[in-house]
RNA sequence: GGGCCCGUAGUUCAGCUGGUUAGAACGGACCGCUCAUAACGGUUAUGUCGCAGGUUCGAGUCCUGCCGGGCCUACCA
């Protein structure tokens, strides 16, 4: 169990966006399970990258007098950088563009199509093409220049062409018994809710081709055809271990996947169309799939219009990555939508990181420093109080684990932060400053479990925060290959003698600059 | 039109299969401490648990209706 395989994966994302502050707590969730398990022993593989096919991208890249390859290759730069902003941890960047993506994006075709579950039709509806989809006439409405519109108010167009069509029609009995008996396969409960009634509203078979661009992966043994882009782009998940090559890659170790996290707004793909996809090409489906809320900007929903995009680039300058990354996950409760504001990241970071774990690392720290000769003290016979704040440092990786494998990260940042809180509870009952007259040596002790309570959030939190834990960890002289979950406990307790670095803030807190001046 | 979710202290939210005086955090007020990043600890809530009925010995916790907010989905003339 401790080394079992565990691949998860983020979307593609769009690679005409810009990435904003979504697609980068999309993709810290992941980061902070990845590095969750790779610390609790596991193999982990983490898969994030760009969808770079369709007809938006290619007429972007005409705008821009740009061929779709070079056009694509310009500006998924910007989600590698992203990736380096967060200090995302992915073990691999996925381009539908690569080579292999085609291989095995064109093997699941077959695979589906030798079942027997691809036909040949003829399409005609309203398509958008900003949207990628086609609308009910009744659907749509005319804005003021009597072009029609979708909902969405993109423009639409009559399009009537050839089309492959996946016979979805069939498998809403299938999709619905698997859920049936996966009860986890779609979290939050609230969205599973949703796709089971979805599906009981009956599914319509899909159409799966377009003739009407060139800019994607062509339908195998017909190039007239252009494969529609959500098959194209979900198959990324195999084509990342290794797919079609089922027997000497890491598709043995790593599929089915252990998570496919997802904003809300794509759930309907990844837990329909999916498993359907799968199902029909004679492949295990994933094992779960997580629909994430919204981060709203004040309440309101962000958006190019309104100017209230957020930026992680700016969130970062401003507060810095570590403090960022922690409030995303903290604050919101994962799964529902909620406010993000400069007040409540300003309350998180000073009570949180610098009252709470920051100044409880700084003044116990500091102590050691002064009186114990700047090295880790020897510590007497333990009390009841010590024991007791040691277990629950130990303890609280469970709570933490079950927490984050239900991706309830704000539960299971809470679990931690209680042990913060016993800790400064603990210093005060203990009073280390009167026993270092009083007693010595019964200070030497308190200070020990205070470095030991210290030693474990440290390792704790590297997921969510790992630059500050390092910063925390080297306070302490922990070795660079000591840090796993495995060295919680006392097994790999602090060596009394080691000598320690000056401590130093690891959390600063955050002050307004208007206040300031 | 159908379906799902939500409405609990100033704020953000916990409250599982119904059961003694409804909880946490943050903010506020007061007290203590002084090791520490003026940080830490303790004490402190007159909350009509959206409204109105109902079931029950007993409901924030189940049922019905209504009001308010969000989401999914369908759609007639």
């Amino acid at each position: 169990m401790a080394s079992s395989p565990y691949y998860l994966t983020t979307p593609i994302y769009y690679v005409n966006d810009r990435p904003h502050i979504g697609h980068a707590y999309t993709t810290l969730a992941c980061d902070v399970l990845a590095r969750f398990h790779r610390l609790d022993g596991r193999d982990v593989h983490f898969l994030t990258g760009t969808d770079e096919h369709g007809q938006k991208v290619e007429k972007s890249a005409t705008a821009a007098s740009k061929d779709p390859q070079s056009f694509t290759d310009e500006v998924s730069q910007n989600f590698r950088k992203l990736a380096e902003d967060m200090n995302y941890s992915n073990d691999d960047f996925i381009r539908t563009t690569e080579e292999r993506h085609k291989r095995a994006a064109q093997a699941i075709w077959k695979a589906i199509q030798d079942n027997g579950h691809i036909y040949l039709d003829s399409y005609a509806g309203w398509y958008s093409v900003r949207d990628e989809a086609f609308y009910a006439e009744t659907e749509l409405t005319k804005n003021e220049d009597g072009q029609k519109i979708a909902p969405t108010g993109a423009e639409v167009e009559w399009i009537e062409e050839p089309s492959y069509f996946f016979d979805l029609s069939k498998w809403q009995e299938p999709l619905l018994e698997f859920y049936e008996q996966n009860p986890d396969f779609i979290g939050p409960d609230s969205r599973r809710n949703e796709v089971v009634s979805f599906v009981k509203g009956g599914l319509k078979d899909l159409s799966i081709s377009r003739t009407s661009f060139k800019w994607g992966i062509p339908v195998p043994n017909d190039p007239e055809h252009i494969m529609y882009v959500w098959l194209d782009a979900l198959t990324n998940y195999l084509t990342a271990v290794g797919y079609p090559d089922t027997e000497n890659s890491d598709y043995s170790k790593f599929w089915p996947a252990d998570l496919h996290m997802v904003g809300k707004d794509i759930v309907r793909f990844h837990a329909v169309y999916w498993p359907a996809f799968l199902m029909a090409a004679g492949l295990p489906t994933p094992k779960r799939v997580y629909a994430h809320g919204w981060l709203l900007n004040k309440g309101e929903k962000m958006s190019k219009s309104l100017g209230n995009v957020v930026l992680p680039e700016d969130l970062i300058s401003q507060y810095g990555l570590d403090p960022v990354r922690y409030y995303l996950l903290r604050e919101v409760p994962f799964g529902n939508d909620g406010y993000i504001s400069h007040e409540t990241m300003a309350a998180r970071i000073n009570s949180d990181l610098a009252n709470d774990i920051g100044n409880l690392a700084q003044r116990s720290l500091s102590m050691v420093a002064k009186n114990c000769d700047g090295a880790v003290p020897t510590p007497g016979p333990l009390t009841e109080a010590d024991e007791t704040l040691l277990s629950a440092a130990l303890d609280v990786v469970d709570s933490a684990r079950d927490e984050f494998d239900r991706q309830a990260f704000h539960r299971g940042l809470d679990a931690i932060w209680n042990v913060v809180g016993d800790a400064n509870r603990y210093v005060d009952s203990q009073a280390p400053w009167e026993l270092r007259k009083t007693d010595p040596d019964r200070m030497a002790t308190v200070l020990y479990v205070l470095a030991e309570t210290i030693r474990h959030l440290g390792i704790l939190i590297q997921p969510i925060m790992p630059d500050a834990a390092a910063q925390m960890l080297d306070q302490l002289a922990i070795g660079e290959d000591a840090r796993t979950f495995a060295h919680l406990g006392p097994a790999h307790a602090l060596t009394a003698g080691t000598s320690l670095p000056k401590p130093a803030p690891v959390f600063p807190r955050y002050v307004d600059e208007e206040t300031v001046s």
